[in-house]
DNA sequence: TAGATTGTTAATCGATTAACAATC
DNA sequence: TAGATTGTTAATCGATTAACAATC
């Protein structure tokens, strides 16, 4: 029962997990004391197996008969997923995308906090968006020293990118999560994840092709 | 040799379809006329095998030696993806994200058209984001159906997704492109795709808590 | 008690990788 | 010709599902 460690755990358990949180605190705020996989698993197109098994990464204990205690298993999961401490984070690249990163109210409770915001823009930098000040890109590697940043967010376009990552890199950052389409390189021992629209934008458009495109497979 | 159908194809390789898209599209800039499944893996971290399996799907046929023509594997890729003819799409909900949705140049390049904006905040109403009128919520089902929109965004909170995607749905949109974290029922025949922001970064950040706990396993 | 559910081990299924003949 | 690469079939690996004893 104690939670697992490292790469033994799944890419697709990981990717589960914000998803039975999200259920778990819709039934917190409901006042529900306690859970059953089953009843998790209703919302989603998987079984309950499947449930159970993502959640004893976390180490939860639950009861048999009784299920799992709504509170208790939240706390499992957003420990698990390193929810549960704050991260400070920096962000590069005040576009569209960057704006709308910062204006995202909900981080915190996903263990992330944006501190700071950085682009080479000269007409961006100064300004604020959201109450944090713009900063110039130069000023990126002194300060993830200084205030031991460990996540860098990569919001710019997919020319910059690499750039930025290795800037980042060599400040010392620790996980680098990215928002350009562009493959990046990153050295072993730090930490890169892509957040990729088109990826997902891709399955949604193949499907709807196979939908349109013809019923006749019934 | 010709490309697949319906369900045969997983989840997996369409979503590594656009990473090559991008990394072709790059070299076709540079002037390079053909690729091989080797050169394209390098810039991943799988090999060149499990890409000549994920081209397959496509249709596309290399020459053995010589490899892929890249302008016409983008095509053949572009057109397994449906991104070769672009759809038109509504979105709903005028935030933050939503902006930052309207603003993303390069949809039409991945086969969506955004071509209109609803939001239930009066405020909002009227005003133009990004060239594009903000329209009222119950303008939403008429619309679709007159305009034949196939694909829906839903970029509002939680709270408001299930009636949104419900509204779509009755109005007769084929697919549904959700950014919202909640969990949505959707009817048989109806796509449901999320793109959730938050699956990406318990990935991240579950990884960088076993790497800042120790890296005492190696 | 009976039945639902947990926890865990075994079976299945699907995706990735390996192998290899064909080929330019 | 030799070697890299495609296309395809077989082997492996890992994730999901099934099975079932333990339990509240």
């Amino acid at each position: 029962m104690e939670p697992k460690i490292l790469s033994a755990v799944s890419r697709s358990t990981l990717k589960r997990l914000p998803l039975y949180l999200h259920v778990l605190e819709d039934l917190h705020r409901r006042g529900v004391v306690y859970v059953s996989c089953t009843t998790i698993a209703r919302k989603f197109d998987f079984g309950p197996i499947l449930v159970r098994k993502d959640l004893e990464v976390t180490g939860a204990a639950g009861k048999a008969k009784i299920g799992f205690r709504v509170a208790g298993l939240i706390d499992d999961i957003k420990k698990f997923l390193g929810w549960h401490n704050v991260q400070d984070a920096f962000l590069v690249g005040a576009g569209n995308l960057g704006k709308a990163l910062l204006g995202y109210q909900d981080f915190d409770s996903y263990g992330l906090n944006i501190v700071a915001v950085f682009d080479n823009d000269p007409r961006k930098i100064g300004t604020r968006i959201f109450n944090k000040e713009v900063l110039a890109l130069d000023k990126l590697a002194p300060l993830v020293k200084r205030m031991h940043i460990n996540i860098g967010i990569v919001a710019v376009s997919s020319e910059g990118a690499q750039a930025v990552v290795d800037a980042l890199v060599a400040a010392g950052i620790r996980a680098v999560w990215n928002f350009a389409p562009a493959p990046l390189e990153i050295p072993e021992g730090v930490i890169l994840e892509n957040a990729r629209l088109t990826q997902s934008l891709a399955v949604l458009t193949n499907k709807l092709k196979s939908l349109l495109a013809g019923p006749e497979k019934e």
